[in-house]
DNA sequence: CGCACAAAAATTGTTAACAATTTGTGTTGA
DNA sequence: TCAACACAAATTGTTAACAATTTTTGTGCG
């Protein structure tokens, strides 16, 4: 019964053209795997495909204008990535990342990203490389004023990807894409969207401690916005309900 | 002309029993799809298949006996682990990572490896929990001297892998189990086999400190046993020729 | 009315075959 | 002898079809 709507819910992904693949940087799809892939990942970090949603092939196939053999082929890289739940025999679902996995998540974040602040402040070009990072605050906060949820989102998420980039080490940045997006699908899960803290102020505090060079200021700052945001979750519904509900909230 | 050789190699790989999935703590391999992905990743890791080889989908599919399709999907999730590298219609090749990407492995170990200590430090039952890594130690040091290379090999990854799954992180874990397997590749490419400092008397010193609870000692010998194993690191040959020259030295 | 059971539809897992591209070989000509 | 060209073999990319499993639908019975 759900079928009409889902095959709906996907073929808006595909109309909406992806800029978010240009915005984290991700490398050119030059296959067409790639393409696909990329294309999901995208839709799935910006909230455009909730957690729990069932991607059937056939209807993937039908969007994308491929195959199935490429279909599974990018949906075996996203289940890798934690990105999409692949159940045998059962086929592929959004995934819904539990308490555990929230907790790990964050607390990866926290040590990563500390450890990232601190090689950026070693950097002797610091300030010249944070003005790109100061105008993309100032387009989330332009995306959130006129409501555009799907930019701000995609923008919150770019920050932080940008700032690993700077510290040009790519295992980090792949790294910190891939901690972004399980975030990103957190968020979807958890996040009560009533009182959501505008997170691109938390993001000029820390731009402007590492600008001031106050490593104790931007730890700091860093670890608020991430402990701000784990907070801001709530958990009440528990195990299997949360991604049913999740759905039927979508559909009315 | 090297086709009966390659292919001779890559059979070797099957045969062996592959208990290192175990070691690493793998997910047992559910699908056929893992387990061929679970298998290509151990030969790497343990140096059965080296930098460079080519890894011609035909012979997978007889090695495993299973179909193309089965053995691509592997192979794209290989590459998205940059185990190995995907060239557009010339095929799949074991991964052979360059300088900086070795700087950047290393740089992202010393990071997360610090923070992973860091952790393991506040834990109350650290010293029950750090018995199993004592005994792989004895372990490591058994397989050296019994001149058991593969085996070593496997137990000096799983010694970083056991260890960061003390810290009870899942996210941390997969991370090092990534790290640990580049580093593997690194290795197999760059390090000169005459003087290979053997690792366990450094994993030693490290589980020591830990359980005397000596933070800077912790850290001082895990940085040093980093910074060790890349500087036994030479780079001599450039770029392109350093596969073919892994390569060559193999065959005679 | 609800539960158990059975048939049908839909979806995934796997294999085989075909098309496109690349690599290797052999021939010709200067 | 060497370079360029053309042809042949091998390998990858893609698609379609079949088998196995699951989910849904429908029916009968208590």
């Amino acid at each position: 019964m759900s079928e009409a709507f889902e095959a709906a819910d996907v073929q808006t992904m595909a109309a909406e053209s992806s800029v978010s693949s240009r915005l984290l940087e991700l490398a050119e799809p030059a296959n067409e795997v790639d393409r696909i892939y990329s294309e999901i990942f995208d839709a799935v970090i910006d909230h455009r495909l909730l957690p729990g949603v069932k991607l059937t092939e056939a209807v993937l196939c039908d969007v994308f204008h491929c195959s199935r053999g490429t279909v599974r082929a990018a949906l075996a890289r996203l289940a890798h990535d934690k990105i999409v739940e692949l159940l045998p025999n059962r086929g592929a679902f959004v995934a819904t990342p539990d308490l555990k996995e929230t907790r790990d998540v964050f607390e990866a974040r926290r040590m990563v990203e500390g450890a990232i602040l601190d090689k950026l402040l070693t950097l002797p070009d610091l300030p010249l490389r944070l003005l790109p990072l100061r105008q993309m605050v100032e387009e989330e906060r332009a995306a959130f004023s006129r409501k555009d949820r799907v930019t701000w989102i995609r923008l919150s998420n770019a920050f932080h990807v940008q700032l690993a980039k700077l510290a040009d080490n790519e295992v980090l940045t792949d790294l910190m894409r891939s901690l972004a997006s399980r975030t990103s699908l957190i968020i979807a899960l958890y996040d009560v969207p009533g009182r959501s803290a505008c997170s691109f102020d938390e993001h000029d505090r820390i731009l402007a401690s590492l600008e001031a060079r106050d490593r104790a200021g931007v730890l700091d700052a860093m670890n608020h916005h991430l402990q701000d945001c784990e907070r801001r979750l709530r958990f009440e519904d528990d195990g299997m309900q949360a991604d049913l509900r999740a759905v039927f909230n979508l559909k009315r």
